[in-house]
DNA sequence: GCCCGATGTTTCGACATCGATACATCGGCT
DNA sequence: AGCCGATGTATCGATGTCGAAACATCGGGC
């Protein structure tokens, strides 16, 4: 089972997605709508038209040009340019977070701060934004939620070198011993066991695997954001 | 302008949607496929349907008995309820993620090794993640890149507090000067200047931004991680 | 045995989406 | 002036989606 995700940009309620960027992209490089859709194999009368449905919500996308042979064609605004690179790092972020593993840490509100909350949990008390579940409103203290660390958020420290608490915005800080060392790939994982059902993951550039020089059995302190860890509710 | 995610969980061609979801919890309430059909305002036959397409992909989700009157009825089973849970964490994060700000430094890619990268920029050198664009392959060296960061992944360090090389997972580090600190919500923010075309933005509890002390003109040091920093191509 | 309301299955019709097509107009080039 | 291929506008028809409705069957409770 995988994860996928469609981001949208959105404006005036009009979504933009992943088709339109794609039409986008075709004008500019056809140099027109026409060449455009038909490299996608799409209505030209169609293609115009969302072009200008967009327009309508983010301004001047697609300069077009009455004529041809010469005298007719699009080119796409700098309006354009900037919306399809901020939908493309939407994407990429988008995408690449959803591929990430995650661990899961149930848990019990034990206070809450505005979005933040403190949750009990068997690793000890983690920081986390409390979020609403679908239908559901944010969890308050007693209330049962499942803590999600991605192991994007998580980062490693030899014990001795761990910032002090005053000294980081990393609320979270747990000491842990490392299960797990997989170093195949340039990006690679370690599991560190930290008391939960099961260990956390992180991601570790090669680089970073072979400075702290973690191997099974190892000391090992993990801290990951409060901001960036979320708990939801459990049903 | 906003962002929004659609997340999907697949398994055999299917896809699991948000409209999955909420069917799944109308059954879980209303104890049958009927009774949440008619609290969705959906088609029974049409719901019917989509749980058994469902069920071919991921598992049994739905026990059903024929009967009425205490005779008839549905139950979600522990698959439906594990993925539902599983869903409602990748919807949070994903529209969590959506929903940060992210400063933008353009670079140039000098080296690369696997997936990761490291991109010359005007704040220097930062190592990130190399991510193919949309019908384009992933940057190599020379390619002009724009170097996303989300404000949740970045951990700011009192500079004397601040972990050395060898200690630390996070392989981006900079020393930066504070522009700019809100702390108005329980979730607060921070710009940093670090020499790129723009600040950088941390997000942080009220306890970090109490604990740390910093104000406009405090010296400070940044760090994220390479394996949670993408670099996209530039077209 | 009957009632009630559940599941299971099938068909119908409304509506939205989307490609195709046609016609009109434009404008650079020859 | 005519050619060529672009944009602009309008309409048609095919297809897919989806709610409604109908009929059959089931099974607990009375």
């Amino acid at each position: 089972m995988d994860a996928s995700v469609d981001a949208q940009l959105r404006a005036d309620g009009v979504a933009f997605e992943a088709a339109d960027a794609a039409l986008l992209r075709a004008v500019g490089e056809a140099g027109s709508v026409s060449g455009a859709a038909s490299d996608l194999d799409r209505s030209r009368a169609r293609a115009l038209d969302r072009i200008e449905t967009l327009e309508g919500a983010f301004g001047p996308l697609v300069e077009r040009r009455r004529g041809g042979a010469g005298g007719g064609g699009s080119e796409l605004t700098p309006t354009a340019r900037e919306l399809l690179a901020e939908f493309a790092r939407l994407q990429a972020t988008l995408a690449g977070t959803a591929g990430l593993e995650e661990r899961v840490l149930p848990g019990t509100v034990r206070e809450r701060e505005g979005e933040l909350g403190v949750v009990e949990t068997d690793a000890g008390a983690v920081r986390a934004r409390l979020v609403a579940g679908p239908d559901r409103d944010p969890p308050e203290p007693g209330d049962d939620v499942q803590v999600g660390i991605r192991s994007d958020a998580v980062t490693l420290h030899a014990p001795a070198d761990s910032p002090p608490a005053d000294g980081t915005s990393a609320r979270n800080r747990f000491e842990g011993t490392v299960v797990d060392v997989d170093r195949r790939t340039a990006v690679g994982s370690i599991s560190v066991e930290v008391g939960g059902p099961e260990p956390l993951v992180a991601v570790l550039t090669r680089e970073s695997l072979d400075r702290l020089a973690l191997e099974p059995g190892s000391a090992v302190v993990v801290t990951f954001k409060a901001t960036a860890t979320r708990a939801i509710p459990v049903e």
